[in-house]
DNA sequence: TTTTAAAGTAAACAATGTTTACATTTAAGT
DNA sequence: ACTTAAATGTAAACATTGTTTACTTTAAAA
């Protein structure tokens, strides 16, 4: 806490700054105004004279959020310097790796109490959900490639989504203790998703050392 | 609100029975002691007659839930008449079911929020989380008879639970509108999953024509 | 220099979970 | 039947939280 005049200078900035610090270490129910007030040294009402509530506080942190999450998860999506397969797999890990990192974050962004906010910021943002559309196309490139199976391409990503979503909420959520197999965890997974969504008769083109010994073609 | 004498008669089961209504329609988050005490007519610290804390009645709710959960989930998971690959299909459309049927109560069991208490009963009622034993041991089945890939049985499980969740969260949570395509959503799903767990060369027996037709033996 | 808007404070509110002291009823013991 | 103790309910008060209102201070524009 820097002391300051009365006129503190970048005050929002700051509250936003303590807020997104908070939400890496505790959980966001536990974020109060309070909280704020104090770290910033300031009154508990000072908070009003720059977001017209805590909820339009929440919205700034879930609009920097989805920035953060695009940044760090979708590198590898339209690197064309990978292949098809790599880029499921680098881009599936990184999803999970940020859910991990940022337990409270990902809930905040993913989870139901704040999808009212959510749905506003998606709506003007990216018609879809952050960063699905990239994956829906990446799926739609797999099918025209000839390495995924035909069909439906809103379905197909909707699976992927949901399975790495799934495994990231089981193990941020307290269902599993995979701090020392997450690696196996997360191939056995992909590896089973893959399986299910590549077309048969294909041979599967991958630097993962791992898919390379797996995935042969089905003749 | 049933008139009543100064002593109540039974009042925790009826607090009991107002919260799970309660949260059948609406979320865990807006069940206050208010709406509990009006519910009943009863003064606003009567319940801490029969509950410890508010706490206390949440983790009652949370048993009941998962007894609920256990109920109306698991039952086709050790029917003998079906084929085990019927088993799991008809077992993953009831877990999603229950999600959707349930949601306020899905998230309350299987999220983060009193995750604390869950693993407290869940310790002492399973040793494992509600059903997951089970779900793994018809896992094991599958690989004695030969229809699912012979690897840890542990982590297949948790793909096909991390599967099953995450299709159950995305909808329940607000990102897909399903209404009208849940079936095909599904059945693409569980296609994708299987088809990555069973074994190579094995004849699927199914009495789910989908199935049939998608799956065939792979030589 | 004066005026005005921005940015901060203090005090009060209602809602919530909780505790304490008290009241009433039931049930048990004699 | 009478007394007593336990169970069960009430009312009032508290701290915490988000929020609003009235007021104050500062910075910037006229």
């Amino acid at each position: 806490m820097i002391k300051h005049d009365y006129h503190h200078g970048n005050l929002k900035e700051e509250f936003i700054t303590i807020a997104m610090d908070f939400i890496a270490k505790e959980d966001t129910e536990k974020l109060t105004l309070k909280v704020l007030s104090d770290a910033t040294g300031t009154s508990r009402s000072a908070i009003y004279k720059h977001f017209k509530n805590k909820d339009a506080l929440i919205e700034t942190i879930i609009e920097k959020g989805f920035d953060k999450f695009d940044i760090e998860t979708t590198p590898y999506l339209k690197d064309k310097s990978k292949t098809l397969i790599d880029r499921f797999y680098l881009t599936g890990q990184l999803y999970v790796a940020f859910a991990r990192n940022n337990p409270n974050l990902y809930r905040l962004l993913f989870g139901k109490k704040y999808a009212h906010i959510r749905e506003e910021i998606l709506s003007i943002k990216d018609k879809d959900c952050s960063g699905f559309s990239a994956l829906q196309k990446t799926v739609e490139d797999g099918q025209k490639q000839g390495v995924l199976k035909k069909e439906n391409s809103y379905r197909q990503a909707i699976v992927i989504w949901a399975t790495m979503h799934g495994i990231s909420s089981l193990i941020i959520d307290g269902f599993m203790d995979v701090e020392d197999v997450y690696e196996e965890m997360y191939d056995t997974l992909f590896e089973t998703l893959l399986t299910g969504l590549v077309a048969n008769k294909v041979k599967i083109i991958s630097t993962i050392p791992l898919l390379n010994k797996i995935l042969q073609p089905r003749s």
